[in-house]
DNA sequence: TTATATACATGCATAAATGTATGTAAACTA
DNA sequence: TAGTTTACATACATTTATGCATGTATATAA
C-alpha cells in the first residue's frame, strides 16, 4: 500500500530472507515459489523483485547471511604457526562443530545446502564459496599438521597431506551425518571426544 | 511408430534410465524435463509415461539400479563376528571406497544424490533407503568394534559407540569430499592408507 | 512545498512442464 | 488369421512459475 522508510525496507528484506530460509528448508528450493515466499512473509512478489534480481539472487543472499562451518573453522585457525598446532586444530574443529548445532542460521542454511538444493550453474556464487572454503580448510589443516610434525606432535611415519585429507573428511562427515539425524546425539557435546579420538591416532 | 518386442521394450526402459542418469547429473533433477530425457533417448514422453508413473518414479527406478557405497560396505561386512574384526572393517571399508571410484553407475548416482537433487517427500523411497543404509552401517561398525574390543584389538579406553560414529563419519566424509573433487586424487589408491590412518588410532 | 525517487502491489504475457486422453501399428494369442 | 494387447507417439488441456510493465502512495530531498 505504502512506501516504507529505509529501516522498514531493510526489515522487509530480512523478513523475506527469513521466510525463504524457512520454506527452502521445509520444501526444498525448487519446490518453493517466489509467490509462496512473499505470501508467507505477508508481502507480494513485487517486494521480492524489488530487493532481489530473481530467485537465484535471493538464494545467494540467504546463504550469504550464514557463516558456514568450514568458514568458522578457517577463522579459528587464522595462525597455524603457533607452539601447539594440534591443540589449535582440536579447538578450532570442536568449535566449528559446536557452531553447527548451536547457530540456528548456520544449521538451517547448511541443511538447505546439503539436502534441499541442487548444485547447478545458476547458484555459482554459493558453489564457489563452498569450494574455496573446503580447499582453504585443507590447506590450513596441512600447514598446522606440518608444524605439528616439526614440533614432534606427530608420528614421524605420517604423511601430512594424507592426514589433512583424512581430517577434513572426518570433519565433513561428522557435520553431514549429524545433519542427517540431528536428534541422535548432541554434536557440541560429542565433538570433543570425537575429534580427540581422531587426533589420538596421529600422536606419537 | 511401431510396437517393439518385449526385449526391445526393456532396452527402451534401460535407455531411458541411462539418459535420465546422464542428464540428471549434468543439469540437476529438477531442471531436467521429461521431454529432454525422451528427446535425448530418441523417444517421446509417451515412452516415459508407459514405463514409469511419473518423474519421481523414474528417479527412484534410476536409483534402484545402483549399489550405494554404504550398501556395498554392509554386504562386505555380513559377518562381524569373525576372528579379525578390525581387518574386516578395513577390507570392507576400502572396498566400498574403491567401488565409489570404479563403479561408474554408483559414482554417477551417488553424485546425483549428493549434489543434484533435493531430498523432498516425493523421493521418499530413496531417502528411506539411504537412511536405513546409514543406520545399518553404524550398527555393523558397532558390532565389529565391540568384537574387536573383546579380542583385544582395541584400546580399552575407547567408547565403542563413539568410535562407530566416528568411523561412519570418516567414511561418509571421504566419499563426499572425493565426490566433490574426484580429480584431486585416486580414491581407490588412497583408500587403504586413509583407512589405516584412522584405524591406527583405535589400536592398543 | 514541490518534485522525485523509493518501496512496494497489481496485472499481464509468456513459457514450459506435467498429466492424460487418444491414436496406431506391430507383436502376441487363441 | 482375427482379435486383443502392447509399446509407444501424438495431441490437448491444465497448471504454474516467472519476468516485466505499470500503478501508487509515501518518504525524502531540494
Amino acid at each position: 500500500m505504502v512506501r516504507r522508510t529505509k529501516v522498514e525496507a531493510q526489515e522487509t528484506r530480512a523478513r523475506l530472507l527469513d521466510t525463504a530460509e524457512s520454506l527452502f528448508r521445509e520444501k526444498g528450493v525448487t519446490r518453493t515459489s517466489l509467490s509462496e515466499i512473499a505470501q508467507h512473509a505477508g508481502l507480494t512478489r513485487g517486494a521480492i523483485y524489488w530487493h532481489f534480481q530473481n530467485k537465484a539472487d535471493l538464494f545467494n543472499a540467504m546463504c550469504d547471511r550464514a557463516t558456514l562451518p568450514l568458514e568458522a573453522l578457517l577463522a579459528n585457525m587464522a595462525d597455524p604457526d603457533q607452539p601447539d598446532p594440534l591443540g589449535l586444530v582440536q579447538r578450532a574443529t570442536v568449535q566449528a562443530l559446536s557452531m553447527v548445532e548451536q547457530d540456528g542460521r548456520c544449521r538451517r542454511v547448511f541443511e538447505i545446502l546439503t539436502l534441499k538444493c541442487e548444485f547447478v550453474d545458476e547458484l555459482e556464487g554459493t558453489v564457489k564459496r563452498r569450494q574455496e572454503c573446503r580447499s582453504g580448510a585443507r590447506e590450513v589443516f596441512g600447514q598446522a599438521l606440518e608444524n605439528a610434525r616439526w614440533r614432534g606432535q606427530l608420528r614421524q611415519d605420517i604423511d601430512v597431506g594424507l592426514a589433512a585429507t583424512a581430517l577434513l573428511a572426518f570433519v565433513d562427515g561428522l557435520i553431514l551425518d549429524w545433519g542427517l539425524e540431528p536428534d541422535a546425539y548432541s554434536l557440541s557435546a560429542q565433538a570433543g571426544p570425537l575429534v580427540d579420538l581422531f587426533l589420538s591416532g596421529l600422536r606419537p
